[in-house]
DNA sequence: TTAAATACGACTATTTAAGTCTTATATTTA
DNA sequence: TAAATATAAGACTTAAATAGTCGTATTTAA
């Protein structure tokens, strides 16, 4: 299928949200959910994966919220999908955390090469795009 | 998970392996099956999906099987997703075969835009890599 | 006419994605 | 300091997609 995961629809949306819509102040995730018909809980869930990797910062409790930790420009596509995708990679022996196989096909299979170039070169684009650039 | 199926694995290793075996005679898919481990029944299927794409052509009966309908350097990687994968897409919205939405956030997404251009740069890396390449 | 192959639809099982529930913790403000 | 508002986090459930199976029909060479 090769699909982007709503998770990560839903992480871009709300980094995008806040680079547009911050300005110095917290944005909350129920003010993002709400904008975009996106469940609460979800996304709260998304924004504390996106803070454990440094993307956005958080606030705690009452007029606490989110804000980007860096700029726009900075932010890759990349760094998203590597945040919230659970096992980013065309293929099971490519998972980014896993570099060793898991496949049990690994001694015959002849494409794994192959592959791993275009897995490559599809990284370099989603290191090209930055949330500067979809603004 | 951006994962390419393992239909289309299994299709890809059984294009290579046909492009790299024929030579003029058929080959089945039990041969293929056996070679890599792969249900013959599940094959099978993808064999026939790929005659219905026009990748390769088929002969019934006793001493048949399969072969290249064309060279390996005019099959392209994105024949062969277009052929297997069921969805193929980044996004819901951008399923090849339904050209318009299927997404009940489209009125309000801010993201479609940037993601189709992401999209076609995939695109283009899956147009560029040919059976030819992966020998 | 038999054996070896493809053709194909319906079905089942497994895995992954998506969403929910519950409880805990931090922080501001009345 | 109590109440209100926000994030933090893990367990759980549901829905959907993937992967694989089964059964039967058809084609064709020997
Ligand atoms: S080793 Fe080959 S069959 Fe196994 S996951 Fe990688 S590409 Fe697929
Ligand atoms: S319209 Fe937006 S939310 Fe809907 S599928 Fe496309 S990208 Fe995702």
């Amino acid at each position: 299928m090769l699909r982007l995961s709503k998770k990560t629809e839903y992480a871009l949306m709300a980094v995008k949200y806040m680079a547009v819509n911050q300005n110095g102040k917290c944005i909350t995730v129920k003010e993002i959910a709400d904008t975009y018909g996106i469940s609460f809980q979800l996304l709260a869930k998304l924004m504390q994966q996106l803070v454990r990797n440094g993307i956005i910062e958080s606030q705690q409790g009452t007029k606490g919220g989110y804000r980007l930790n860096k700029s726009a420009d900075s932010i890759l596509l990349l760094d998203i999908i590597n945040a919230i995708e659970e096992n980013y990679g065309l293929t099971d022996c490519m998972e980014s955390e896993i570099p060793e196989n898991g496949c049990a096909r690994a001694n015959c299979c002849t494409i794994r090469d192959p592959l791993a170039k275009v897995q490559n070169k599809i990284n370099r684009i989603f290191s090209e795009t930055t949330i500067g650039q979809i603004l």
